[in-house]
DNA sequence: CATGGGATTGACT
DNA sequence: GTCAATCCCATGC
């Protein structure tokens, strides 16, 4: 797998985030395919940064192209990519991924593995519980708090650039989920009818 | 120092 | 459709 390099993500954020469906995210033996980001930025109320510098945004405001990955609604560990600038605050968060490797393993972490008997017909659909989600994706893929920070070039979670198939994804614009300040703007992306991306579809 | 609110999910009515 | 679980940290006294 090729890493973006970090200039990558030095660059305004909803350029990039749109340009992040269909790039692949890796951590240890998983893997899967991006197809539903959204773009998160210190202008607008819905963004962790918009209160400015603290203990919370440090990572947002700092190099692009690092991890931001923090705690949700006290359960969930949510992966973002920073982006733009040192000093301006951020971020793309990954809210959805096509299972590509290591799916046994998703299924394990998920507490889906017992559900396999069903295999035949089942494992296709079992497959898009396993990262249909932001805070799914995570759990899938192992990553934790501890992961705020790294490079997302050559730290322990690693985002590659499309290949393949994804080469060309088509992807659609559509309002942002879960928030509820700045809701007008249609910032969240998706790799259009792809089944993995979470409810609502766009 | 106490409080309140989430960039969510899964279970239940 | 509703609702609780549960932790970090920003904010206010």
């Amino acid at each position: 797998m090729t890493a973006l390099p970090a200039d990558f993500y030095a660059r305004p954020v909803l350029e990039v985030a749109p340009d992040l469906i269909g790039c692949t995210v890796e951590h240890g033996e998983t893997a899967g395919v991006i197809v539903e980001t959204e773009a998160y930025h210190e202008s607008e109320p819905a963004c962790h940064a918009y209160v400015g510098l603290t203990a919370r945004t440090e990572t947002l405001f700092g190099e692009p192209g690092r991890a931001y990955v923090y705690r949700s609604y006290g359960i969930h560990a949510l992966l973002n990519a920073v982006c733009e600038p040192v000093g301006v605050g951020a971020a793309v968060l990954i809210r959805a991924l096509a299972p590509l490797t290591g799916t046994e393993l998703m299924r394990a972490r998920r507490g889906l593995d017992g559900l396999a008997g069903h295999a035949a017909a089942g494992s296709g659909s079992l497959d898009r519980e396993l990262c249909s989600g932001p805070g799914k994706l995570t759990q899938a893929l192992g990553i934790e708090l501890d992961e705020n920070g790294t490079s997302l070039a050559s730290g322990p979670v690693r985002i590659g650039a499309r290949a393949g198939e994804w080469r060309e994804p088509q992807v659609v614009a559509g309002s942002r989920i879960g928030i509820s300040r700045a809701v007008e703007l249609r910032w969240r992306f998706c790799a259009t009818g792809d089944p993995n991306v979470s409810r609502p579809r766009p």
